[in-house]
DNA sequence: TGTACATCAGTGAACGCGCGTTCACTGATGTAC
DNA sequence: TGTACATCAGTGAACGCGCGTTCACTGATGTAC
């Protein structure tokens, strides 16, 4: 019988795993690394012998964020082939949803204020997840008639702004700024408009 | 002679001063209460005269900012008219120089997770300044055949979370994420795309 | 199968530190006469 | 103009607290033979 707290092979997912409650609880520079420790059901001194501290324990709860939003964005991506028009909604209302169902990992992915950068592997687990929002852009611009294409990179990041700013402002409990909108209506048609102004759906099949 | 950090009538405006500085060097909770009194040169005791604490200090650093940010707003819309068009694009861009301008403000604002009903205060400050995105937003609507005319409303919500967006991942250092473009020409090209696939651009004049 | 030993992942005590908050205090400023 | 007094905005000492970090330690698990 294990004594109290003692979690020998699984106390890093545990650690991760209170981590991710406390961000959604208190925000990603809301809690102590002792606060982390006491969730896991552990002594302070025990977090050292998996992460380096505070910020090192974020960063791999933003880890395996990206990496569950780039499976998530995939399979979107998948299911909407092959219909470019289908993948590209896909992959933006997977924006959404997996804000709505992971809000720790996106926190920690998006507003902790760690660095992508920070080691190889996050850059490039980050990179792939976000890979795949361009490829969808790119292969859906090809439709667009070419005096009027923006690059695909400029396309991929005006869809990522909006699916961005609409979860920040209106989906997750931003204080206060509720629109009347359902933030997935609010995505929907900002996607539909901003796709008919690049003329990738006709102007009269509204 | 006043003595070493003795501010008379003044140390408020001191605080929310060295608040702002604070808030940009570290983010909105990289600080405590003390480093503030420290920073404005005054003992933390002497913060209780003017705040009832760190939260209190950082609501009216927000409530500064939405005062300026409306005013701002204003002048840009002001600028822009008789033209609903010119004026609704003098907004937009007068939202990402704010943020560029004001980035304290900016995060104390959107980014501290103080909350807009904070204070009655604090919420008519805020009412008035996002009234003035609205307002453009109503104004351009009109033009639009009203066949697909959306809700002013969701028009400004959307032009409002693709300004945040654009700021929060390409125009402050997010860490990690530049994109090859500079975040004032993302949002004059996400506009004109979002305009014209609304109508109010004609889809020739590109 | 049993035993001896190395490794590993935790404990818990200890430390110094900065924090928030309170309190009686002080000295500068403003006001009445 | 001078004086007495109230008010106001700061000081600085004190408190208890939780934090991060270190350290020697312990007892469970895995491995060799």
């Amino acid at each position: 019988m294990a004594k109290r707290g003692y979690h020998p092979g699984n106390l890093r997912e545990a650690l991760v795993k209170g981590c991710l409650a406390l961000i959604e609880q208190k925000g990603p520079t809301g809690f102590s690394l002792s606060e982390a420790a006491r969730e896991a059901g552990v002594t302070p001194a025990a977090v050292y012998r998996h992460f380096e501290g505070r910020e090192d324990l974020i960063a791999e709860a933003a880890r395996q964020g990206y990496d569950i939003f780039g499976d998530l964005m995939e399979h979107a991506y998948n299911d909407g082939q092959p219909s470019a028009l289908t993948a590209f909604y896909a992959t933006g209302r997977a924006y959404l949803a997996f804000a709505n169902k992971f809000p720790g990992h996106y926190i920690a992915m998006f507003e902790s204020g760690i660095s992508i950068q920070r080691t190889p592997e996050l850059n490039a687990v980050a990179t792939r997840a976000l890979g795949i929002l361009e490829k969808a852009a790119a292969q859906l611009s090809e439709h667009i008639p070419a005096e009027k294409r923006p690059p695909p990179q400029m396309f991929s990041a005006h869809i990522w702004a909006m699916s961005h700013g609409i979860v920040e402002l209106f989906a997750r409990g931003s204080p206060g700024t509720k629109s009347p909108f359902p933030p997935e209506d609010l995505l929907e048609t900002a996607i539909g408009v901003y796709l008919r102004g690049l003329g990738v759906i006709p102007q009269d099949n509204v």
